[in-house]
RNA sequence: GCGCUUAUAGCUCAGCUGGACAGAGCAUCUCCCUCCUAAGGAGAGGGUCGGACGUUCGAAUCGUCUUAAGCGCGCCA
């Protein structure tokens, strides 16, 4: 038997690599494409390096089969066939498919997890400016960039999860603004609120937690407004921490604009770049249309005051100085005009224009009853992250986020959200964990069986062909930040353990030796399915 | 006007960076619990991959053009 470090698509490779080498053709493992085949009659993997190479041969690419064929080693291969216009399918022998299985049961929790590559990696999310509830937009934004900091972690990366506060624009000017009239309605005062300010209920609740925790008085104080919005920000950034807790997020860094602005960091910055920039009619031009932007931008209006992009620089710099390899923002779409504008910056320090990379999230329609609804039933305002995780519990919030492509707008169905039934994939796949669970239970006496060498059934080994295929889905998940390849990984992967758990009775006191060959693909499936969902921060219930 | 993104089954989406008859899930229609959770399984119907041309042995995938939708283009954040 062959050595089970390996994945066997890459064993394979290496074999009609080297067979390639005997024909004298040099390529590199890239180069061979060797994939899962969709369909059974196409044997277990097939490649197509024989239609893709032909060339070098100047033969037809059934004759290139065949050559190539003629030089394989065929120690874990059942049989090759060659089909269609030159396709190379493999049935493997099912013992080199399934010892797959104890590899996994003793990786357990780390099975499909990369060794540490000494990467750092910078990612940013949510960003909300503390000035009020998360809806669901940061929701999924705060879901994706998540599961993309718990990928790559388990990829190996060394991951930090980074929110960004803008606590020194004019935003926190409304909010203080808007909670002093908020505060003077509490007081029986006459009140206006202001016509940029916010006008939601939240805002009124923290105006009365201001006044419980700090007395009616506040108003005579020197400089009222400065006090409010430092505590009016306390109160709702430690709301949107809480919120972002109970939806299983956990930030390693908070970093405040007004931090990084400190200590005439701006002017520093405008100092160093200075060589990029030219005034116009008073204001300060930031020439980045040197580097990959269509336009140059202004940093200093005329006024004196900084534009949003200045202080971005710097924060974005200031990141990149904390020693970190790489960037990830991840932003709402339509700040796509915002990408190659700091990249040009970044540029500018000569950094490459892929330090940053910015996965653009695009807009969840929230949809009930078949119609789309923005407003939250209760409070008549927008509808937050924290009523969609009362409303439909945080597994399936989070899965919904993640399972389709951050690119792609999506419709977040409510209705089947929250449904306990197989339309729902969340509970599909939490289903199939439950199941495996109970079985391993019921059958806690009996030895498992970890070689896999008893199994055969066509159900048994379509599971053990997807159990393979983890660890390659969770490096493409990684290199593309695609977290829903993992969603899309886990439904594949739970219909198959379905698939089996009705076609294969697992306990069987007759048969002792192939329950316990099957408690061992339960349990490896156990583990493959729980590392999968914890990926895209869902749970793997025990019992449902 | 310029730029970005999207277009695949009635609906919501995949399609592994060019391959073998285009795949799932909903929804519709059949069938399956004396048995480890039926929150499950097996099967059927449904598509000229927005349109046109081109590159190639081979295109949903690459290129150009075109149509439609969303977004961005301010001394806004």
């Amino acid at each position: 038997m062959k050595c089970s470090k390996m994945e066997i698509r890459d064993l394979l490779k290496q074999n009609i690599q080297t067979a390639l080498k005997e024909l004298g053709v040099d390529l590199s493992l890239d180069d061979i494409v060797v994939e899962n085949s969709k369909d059974p009659t196409h044997g277990d993997y097939a490649s197509n390096v024989a239609l893709k190479y032909s060339r070098n041969f100047q033969k037809p690419p059934r004759d290139v089969a065949n050559l190539i064929v003629s030089k394989l080693d065929m120690s874990s291969i059942d049989k090759v066939e060659i089909a269609g216009p030159g396709f190379i399918n493999f049935y493997m022998k099912s013992d080199s498919l399934t010892n797959i299985i104890s590899r996994i049961i003793k990786d357990g929790d780390d099975f499909g997890r990369s060794p540490k590559k000494g990467i750092k990696v910078n990612v940013e999310f949510v960003s909300a400016n503390p000035t009020g509830d998360l809806h669901v937009g940061h929701a999924r934004g705060a879901a994706i960039g998540d599961a993309i900091s718990r990928i790559l972690s388990f990829d190996g990366y060394d991951v930090t999860r980074e929110y960004y506060i803008n606590d020194a624009g004019n935003q926190i000017d409304h909010l203080g603004e808007s909670l002093i009239e908020r505060y003077k309605e509490c007081l029986g005062l006459p009140f206006e609120l202001p016509e940029d300010g916010y006008h939601g209920v939240d805002v009124k609740i923290i105006a009365q937690k201001i006044r419980e925790k700090y007395g009616d008085n506040l108003l005579e104080k020197d400089n009222p407004l400065e006090f409010f919005k430092l505590i009016g920000q306390e109160l709702e950034l430690e709301k949107i921490r809480e919120d972002l807790k109970t939806f299983n997020i956990v930030f390693d860094v908070f970093s405040s604009e007004k931090a990084i602005r400190a200590n005439g960091a701006i002017e520093k910055e405008i100092e160093f770049l200075k060589d990029h920039i030219y005034e116009d009619g008073g204001a300060k031009v930031l020439r980045t249309t040197d580097f990959l932007d269509d336009k140059d931008r202004v940093i200093v209006k005329s006024n004196g005051e900084y534009t949003y992009f200045m202080p971005d620089i710097v924060y974005h710099v200031n990141k990149l100085s904390r020693g970190f390899d790489q960037l990830i923002d991840v932003l709402g779409a339509d700040h796509h005009g915002y990408i190659n504008r700091m990249k040009s910056a970044l540029m500018m320090h000569g950094y490459k224009s892929d330090v940053l990379e910015i996965e653009l999230i695009q807009m969840v329609r929230m949809m009930k009853d078949g119609e789309e609804f923005k407003l939250s039933k209760r409070t008549g305002n927008g509808y937050t992250l924290r009523e969609l995780c009362e409303d439909a519990g945080v597994d399936a919030a989070r899965y919904f986020f993640v399972m389709r492509a951050a690119s792609g707008h999506l419709d977040f169905d409510l209705d089947l959200a929250v449904k306990q039934s197989s339309d729902n994939p969340v509970y599909y796949a939490q289903y199939a964990h439950a199941r495996l669970c109970s079985v391993l239970k019921t059958a806690s006496d009996i030895k498992i069986d970890e070689s896999g060498s008893l199994l055969k059934e066509h159900a048994e080994l379509e599971l053990v062909k997807k159990l393979s295929t983890f660890e390659d889905i969770v490096k493409v998940a990684s290199k593309e930040r695609a977290p829903y390849k993992i969603t899309n990984y886990i439904h594949e992967l739970a219909e198959k353990v379905h698939a089996f758990y009705t076609e294969c009775r697992v306990i069987d006191r007759d048969n002792l030796e192939v329950t316990s060959a099957r408690l061992g693909l339960c349990l490896a499936s156990k583990i493959v399915l729980r590392n999968a969902l914890s990926l895209v921060g869902v749970s793997a219930p025990e019992k449902m």
